[in-house]
DNA sequence: TAGGCCATGTAACCGGTTACATGATTAG
DNA sequence: CTAATCATGTAACCGGTTACATGGCCTA
């Protein structure tokens, strides 16, 4: 859950940077699950290194900043193994849209049809990217996952596709003058 | 997305207490996809109030604490059709279930397992529930949402099934000694 | 030449959680 | 007799986000 356990997952599949760790986490392999920001990330890797949980090595690169390469350590691969192994938090699934679908009889139809048509397209586009990351993992525990992660996206999906015109339909169907007002 | 407009919607379906608000958001209709604690809604109601985007009445009930029941106003209706007409942001997924499928093979048979059953079961009861929730609920969009969550959720578990031994095959494939001892 | 990428880091801020305070009633 | 439920509210704390600072290189 919190950031340094990630930072230890990610650093017990090979060395990274705080910047790559951040991309990951964000666009790549780990970006559906987990999320972190620059804010949290290099603190947490600044504690990890004084715990001795990890450690860094400097690279420097002719006209680009400096690299601060991270590897975990043994003492690190225990804490996260210690870590992993306490029962798991129960998963967490926070939407927005759903809010908006629960409301649709108070919403306007083109503010249901638009948060739809939003969804659609961003869950399309993460099922591709989770696809790419899919064939270029070499990790089977990781390709497990990712591919875990298509095959229930890719079912939401066609899920909402199926679905979608009954929640239209109901759009609007409370609006009451007020809030055709305030939806101008 | 934020507690604020969380409550607006509630109270959108009908007066409300905190209390309640808080057990529907955590057990109840809307737990699937929201949450809240006391702590974030009383002062959310309250300031809501300030606003006038809801109004209160005391109810003073023998033998227990009286009750401050909330309903919202045109004004609030308008700023909640406001707050979800915005484009809404992405849906949030955190899972600790999967960064422990990710790490499985540096984690110990036993682990991995029991995070897959413990996952297995929860998934379970929240379908179990959110089933209850389905058949209870009368406004037809918050039925939707409900049924879109037990299909989702009910189809994650069946490929959950379907693919774990996959995944509890690769657990501690990748586990060395200082593992070894740090799981005793 | 504007903006994005690489790359690290700090500091202010903020929303939300946890824990506490209060207290009567009911169920085990 | 204990624990849970009902019911509201406050305050300390904390993890994380946002924004800022820095700066060279590359692309459109």
């Amino acid at each position: 859950m919190n950031v340094r356990t990630l930072c230890l997952a990610i650093l017990s599949f090979g060395e990274s940077t705080g910047y790559e760790i951040k991309k990951q986490s964000v666009d790549g392999k780990f970006s559906y699950f987990v999320d972190a920001s620059f804010g949290s990330i290099y603190p947490a890797l600044a504690r990890l290194e004084a715990d001795g949980l990890v450690t860094s090595r400097q690279e420097i690169q002719p006209g680009k900043p400096p690299r601060k390469i991270y590897a975990i350590t043994d003492a690190g691969q225990a804490a996260l193994v210690e870590a992993l192994s306490e029962p798991p938090g129960r998963d967490i699934f926070r939407s927005e849209f759903l809010l908006i679908a629960m409301c649709a009889k108070s919403l306007p139809q083109h503010v249901v049809t638009g948060a739809i048509e939003a969804r659609i397209q961003a869950i399309e586009e993460e099922v591709e990217q989770l696809r790419h990351v899919v064939a270029e993992l070499d990790d089977e525990a990781a390709i497990w996952t990712a591919q875990y992660g298509v095959t229930c996206k890719a079912q939401a999906l066609a899920n909402l596709r199926e679905t979608r015109a009954d929640l239209e339909k109901l759009a609007g169907s409370r609006l009451s003058n007020t809030n055709a007002n305030a939806a101008e």
